[in-house]
DNA sequence: GACACTGGGTTCCTTTTTGGAACCTGTCAA
DNA sequence: TTGACAGGTTCCAAAAAGGAACCCAGTGTC
């Protein structure tokens, strides 16, 4: 499979890191969070070369993610902000900030940290069950094709074929 | 900055990204997390080139996020399995997952559903504090740079600097 | 009016990474 | 002895990233 094809595959995460799932693409998300909004702001920032991070900055417009914001005229200035669907990534960006956190942070502990502003105290996201409100760990997960994936073998591609147990 | 030199950022982001942060390695997790764990099983269902797949599973060894547990002697075979670490990777696929549903399903819904084994119900993850267990969203985050890091100006490439506001 | 600066890029060329296919290595079974 | 199977490795062409220089509109400075 080749990387452009990937948006087609019918498992989201597939089609999420279509978007996302570049080298440099959630660098220039997390530093959207830190409020990071221009060109030279991300440049600075991630030492990456202003040819990809110009094409990078293209396609996160293009998938909706960031927004082009007009902040001056005469001359004429934009700046990219995230879009709902990019504040939306923020779950995203957070678990990975805490698995790095947890098992790559070196001795002095993890650089930043992060305060909830309605409950005023230092906060870890926390994966809980949109159910029973539990905590949520892999081994306590079961897979469930969807009703209307029921449809035996064609169409799909994707991990259950080689998934024999 | 380089690709190689990501893992020695001060940020847990790009250290994450320095390890799974590869086009291929969450697709992969994502294989491992829905019971593949044979080379020729990656294979199958990714379609990704032997070559890369190779690379990419001694990298996710050398990590620590997948083990090579051996299946059989003569002839020798080993397969790749998730470590504590691996699984602890939960959360970011998950959340990835939960993102390409809402942002990028087809008409029919979400390919797949999961069923937290605990409760018995039809789950999604949800991000919530940790303090008080409110669900937890990017506008209600301050940054707090931590203690020890407090010193100014050196020692901090990332994205701080380009802060001003 | 000539010049330099700024934000936001684009172009060009070299080095790295992928994609794709073929080949290699033990072990077994027919 | 030939073939199959799991699990790789090697080789080469094509695509993407790195690095540096160049472009351009508007604006401010002498």
């Amino acid at each position: 499979m080749r990387w452009d094809e990937l948006h087609r595959e019918p498992c989201s995460l597939a089609r999420t890191l279509a978007i996302i799932g570049d080298r440099w693409t959630l660098l220039i998300i997390r530093d959207c969070f830190l409020g990071v909004r221009r060109f030279e702001g991300f440049e600075a920032s991630l030492q990456i070369t202003r040819h990809v991070l110009s094409d990078r900055l293209r396609k996160l417009v293009e998938a909706g993610v960031l927004a082009r914001v007009p902040y001056q005229e005469r001359p004429k200035r934009e700046e990219y902000r995230l879009t709902e669907m990019g504040l939306d990534l923020y779950p995203v960006v957070l678990t990975m900030l805490q698995w790095g956190d947890k098992h790559l942070a070196d001795e002095d502990g993890p650089p930043i940290q992060r305060v909830h502003k309605t409950c005023g105290q230092v906060t870890t996201g926390e994966l809980v069950c949109s159910a029973c409100g539990d905590p949520l760990e892999a081994r306590q997960i079961r897979i469930l094709p969807s009703a209307q994936d029921a449809s035996p073998d064609e169409a799909r591609p994707t991990p259950e074929r080689a998934q024999k147990r």
